[in-house]
DNA sequence: TATGAATGAGAGTTCATTCAT
DNA sequence: TATGAATGAACTCTCATTCAT
């Protein structure tokens, strides 16, 4: 038990480090000091640091989406699923708070990791959100809520543009042109009428 | 003039490593010898690695987008801008051809870099892109062709559903789960489709 | 313990090399290796070859100083103090032997040196010591055994006299003439009747 | 003629970046810069950086000390000689102005000199200073207008006070202490009272 | 089990000097 | 003769990882 306690202080150490600094101005070092262990202790538990980080993105970032699939297998309509997924990726990303310097790392693979299992654990990020919002927008346009289309190629376009519009709104926005985001006020409700209602007249 | 053909041999040197090891695994001598060049006279050239990065995003990214300029001030519907746009940005994505180990840094400011112009130089392609999307949007929305809304809301859902498209069909898809991809022959006129209807019946 | 001796092991090193090799002809890997250490170890002991260097002149040469302000405040009469003071000096010349490569360093900041608070540190050495000598002198004044005079001048006269005896015998006169040192064995006593008396019949 | 021209602008350029940086601080393409010639022009002139430096110290610095020969030749009294010899080590002082970077290259061989020939030449100028002063002291002891002393002893005592008094009052203590170079406005004249007369009552 | 001292491969950068033009 | 583009040896410092205690 006492090492199911130590191997957490590590992970949360890493976490909130990894998010507020970036995994590369991350050390080691840091993350032993910031979870009150030594250094050499952070090897006993985790092989390297890109593992440690591996263990973190799954604890920390994959872990959440198990409320995904049972959000799927819901009896709500698709659209209230939609609604819902939306809301989860927003609740997400408002919980790294101000931090958002793990974002790039989370999002995609850096090139400072080597681990191929760490990149593809990434990478399975993707296809785990792909799916859920895939089988959401099959299912609504097999019982006639959306329009007939290419359900994956639809899939994408919205996941797409919810994961923008978070990060957007999240992370480059504020850094690159703060104006914007302060003045708009944008609700997640009018975010999702684009989606269901297209852009044309 | 010579030293422009110089100067261009490590651009491109640098460019074509940067794309297929990413920022961090191409060293300075990699990119000196690949320009059948010396390690010092990159320095020469170049202040420091960083803003060699910053000279490659500048004329291998940044230059393509003069074109969108002439684009938003031409006479088409909103609608044509707008497809136009999306190809652009296809055809953009394309000539990285299967090395885009580079993405992640040239979409997201990695924290490898510490200089802050560099990193404000990334950030601004984003204002640069989004700009451009939310004038032909807020054409559309004035002259009747779109739906009225938020025009920033609407520009920013567009801009992500077109990022994340391609990200995904280019990058993420093929290395998380090639079936999809190969599966697919997405077309953009498709995912245009998407865009301009919505998704609802 | 044991920490303690092997940053002792480094100041040693460096000491011994600085001395026979200057400071910009020592480099870091080989007080590593004279300390019997790996390269790294240096640096976690000390953050800078240029803060090392500190380390060794504040230890190697400030620490003796802490004598002289026993002898300001003994007993004695001024001369006999300004007689300890030439001889304390004359000792501490003496150690460093033949290998007198640091002294340029030590007696004066060398540009190589980029941290202000190391130059400093050396210039107090000066400060340090023209202290010590005004104070003697001052007393000597005083209690009447001196001439009346302006004491700080008078203290910057003597100090610099001994100062070069020392310099010129230990260091540039075996470089620049071997022949006059060898010729002449100098007596401190000798030298500090000139300074007594003067040079005038 | 144009050749000796180009020439002396180089030296001119050294000498006065030397001065105010240092020999490690000035880089051979700012002298360059700074004579308005090309780097590779430097090297047409001068064999290597530290050559150079040679040639800057042979003739801003060595060269003045013709004048000294003169002045030991000369039938004053021993006395007024070592005042006019004084006053002239002052006169050189002071032209450095507040550029003093150059001195402990100029005193003192930096070991960023390799080569010997240049170690040599520094090391001269000691030889020089100290046999003008030397012959100044013989003289004056042999028509009895100085105590008899060991006359080599007694001029390395001068000398070194006199250096001193100059170094710091010029160098160190402004760095080191500034107030107390400028509480005093010490007279060369009272300088050379506590030579002449001794400090002892 | 926990530690932190020790390590050294590795990278970016500097700059005196060379040499083709 | 004059140039400045090209060079690469050399050096400091970083930090993930190891391992003796």
């Amino acid at each position: 038990m006492e090492k199911k306690i130590k191997r957490n202080l590590m992970i949360e150490a890493a976490f909130s480090l990894f998010l507020k600094n970036g995994y590369l101005n991350t050390k080691v070092i840091d993350i032993a000091e910031e979870a009150g262990v030594g250094k050499g202790t952070v090897y006993e538990y985790f092989p390297s640091k890109e593992l440690l980080f591996a263990e973190v993105f799954r604890l920390k970032i994959l872990s959440d989406y198990g409320e995904i699939e049972k959000l799927i297998r819901s009896k709500m309509s698709a659209e209230k699923k939609l609604l819902k997924y939306v809301a989860f990726e927003a609740k997400n990303m408002k919980k790294f708070g101000d931090s958002l310097h793990m974002l790039p790392d989370m999002v995609m693979s850096s090139d400072a990791f080597k681990n191929e299992a760490l990149q593809k654990t990434i990478y399975d990020l993707w296809v785990l959100r792909f799916n859920a919002m895939h089988s959401i927008i099959k299912e609504g346009i097999a019982n006639g809520e959306f329009l007939p289309a290419d359900s994956e190629l639809v899939a994408m376009s919205v996941m797409g543009s919810l994961n923008f519009f978070l990060l957007f709104k999240y992370d480059m926005m504020p850094k690159a042109c703060p104006k914007v985001v302060d003045a708009a006020e944008w609700e997640f409700e009018s975010f999702s009428q684009t989606i269901f209602n297209g852009i044309k007249a």
